[in-house]
DNA sequence: TCGTGTCCTAACCGAAGGGTTATCTCGACC
DNA sequence: GGTCGAGATAACCCTTCGGTTAGGACACGA
């Protein structure tokens, strides 16, 4: 039994799939798989039980996750106590989606860590149901994109999410459903914002075309390829350059807004309660809406979708 | 950061010494420091800092004990749990001295199984320091044995340590201390019954020898090899059979309590308290003074100081 | 009925954990 | 100034962990 094990076992539990949590920690499924077989026979119950609907945890499985997430959490104390202890700089563990990983948090985190000092970021992407686990489960410390239930989270910001495409693009017959759809990774995400404004429009599959950051997507509409839901105030520049054009059509641009969510004050980390003060400063608002700010153009976003802390 | 790792940290701490923590555990003295330096490095620091008299934590060591302890008590729990859960039969970790885990432990214990069934009984032997670290440390369920400091024990028999020897032994000038003791490992530890008695007769270490069980050393006794301690009603058919014989003497024989000790009712396991109940019971006591039930005399206890779980 | 999605299993592999014995360092102590 | 005891380190071994790819079992929907 190993603290690997339980976190996985914990971690597939609450999202309820394998293959999710096998995402969520950036390994493989068979990883997750083996993981959890393993931890099934050292403690010799089958803790999960996969129904028609799902799966379902065993009565030892329901008692060991309330204990194996105790101690997943105990683990991050441990390390946590030890750098404080040291004065070492804290650590501040991020999840965001792909969209604002790209723009809106970069800049505030870079504020953020100027403006606090002693304070080490990582930024993690994943879907938003993964959110709600890793924070729940300690695994990050703050989640930063929309709205997560159960989860104690803020609005500090408004941000606007239109439609751009190539200046000459008319939109035809068979509405924007017939248009191809040109989007990052957030996109396959149907919970987040683009994700649902593909729902909403009913795009089908084939018309979506993933790219692995929104600055490819917008290239992509510059060219003619179709249309690309991209944050407002990050494409202005594009768009007054005559490269794009916004879209109009009804339930475009959609205004939106922007959470930090964390665990409740007494059980979050002292970095995640400073980053949640700091979000509501001038100064905070100023780096989000600043575009393009200190992202290094050289520098090409891997193509991960999910990256994870051990 | 495994669960060994902070297992062997919290014992080091609580035990205050790297070779005690190995003894414990039953390993050798490198095995500890190993694990223990993996640790130190993972965490980056000390944890623990060697001073002139005995160790002491560092501030981190402090705060990572606690949570490291949480931990291990909690990796107990699960396991505990999933067997509940699957109607298996409890565990019932029971520590004791080498003395007593050869005479009255197994007869208690017996009973005590044919009694409550469903409950699965393991016999640990170590010394009297050890208990209290691992009846604290949850690695234990119940100590029995001398009454252990800062642990809810409970007196629940009365003995008498006596001292033999051959028939026509007499004791002659330079007292018992001029004697060679015959003792079993028990003789080692000195907080234990028989120790005590060889530090208040000021046996010197040249006249003590050491024998894998009780047995071994009363055959030597009888022998004419020297004086033997032994739980009173225990040698009683070779005294009457003539092969030993009792040696008078001031303090000799002592009258001793037999305690059981466990951690509060709160935090003891259901096993641990089923005993607690049954050990005042007549069937309990009429056990502990049945000498030499059921154990095998052909199965000769290995020379291990120490077992623990893993 | 045939893909398809989900999970498990097999086979393999590198890295780390955890164990041993042997040796070294360093104070305490006669 | 040896000697002794406690702890750390080195060198070595074996097992387990944790990861991969490839492939099989099984339910489910077009």
């Amino acid at each position: 039994m190993t603290l690997a094990q339980l976190k996985v076992f914990v971690l597939v539990s609450r999202l309820g799939s394998v293959r999710a949590a096998a995402a969520a920690l950036g390994v493989s499924e068979p990883a997750v798989s083996q993981a959890l077989a393993a931890l099934r026979q050292h403690l010799d119950d089958p803790l999960i039980a996969r129904s028609a609907t799902g799966m379902s945890l065993t009565p030892a499985g329901r008692r060991v996750v309330a204990i194996a997430s105790q101690m997943v959490n105990l683990a991050v104390d441990a390390e946590a106590a030890v750098r404080q202890s040291n004065g070492a700089a804290e650590l501040l563990r991020v999840v965001t989606t792909s969209t604002l990983s790209q723009s809106i948090v970069p800049s505030l985190l870079q504020a953020f860590t100027a403006r606090a000092g002693g304070i080490e970021v990582s930024v993690g992407v994943a879907t938003t149901a993964e959110m709600s686990a890793l924070v729940e489960e300690r695994l990050a410390d703050v989640a930063v994109g929309p709205r997560l239930p159960g989860i104690e989270a803020e609005a500090v910001m408004r941000y606007r999410l239109s439609l751009v495409g190539h200046p000459d693009l008319r939109v035809n017959g068979g509405g924007l459903a017939g248009q191809r759809w040109l989007v990052d990774p957030t996109g396959t995400d149907p919970l987040s914002e683009v994700g649902s404004l593909l729902t909403k429009f009913r795009v089908p599959e084939s018309h979506i075309m993933v790219f692995a950051n929104e600055q490819a997507a917008w290239s992509a509409a510059a060219a003619g390829e179709g249309v690309a839901p991209a944050i407002d105030h990050m494409v202005a520049a594009e768009v007054d350059r005559g490269a794009l054009a916004r879209v109009r059509a009804t339930d475009i641009p959609v205004d939106l807004l922007l959470y930090v969510s964390s665990l409740e004050a007494s059980r979050r980390s002292s970095a995640a309660d400073k980053l949640r003060r700091f979000v509501r400063t001038p100064d905070a608002m100023q780096a989000m809406y600043r575009p393009d700010s200190g992202v290094p153009a050289a520098k090409f976003r891997p193509p991960v979708y999910v990256t994870l802390w051990s």
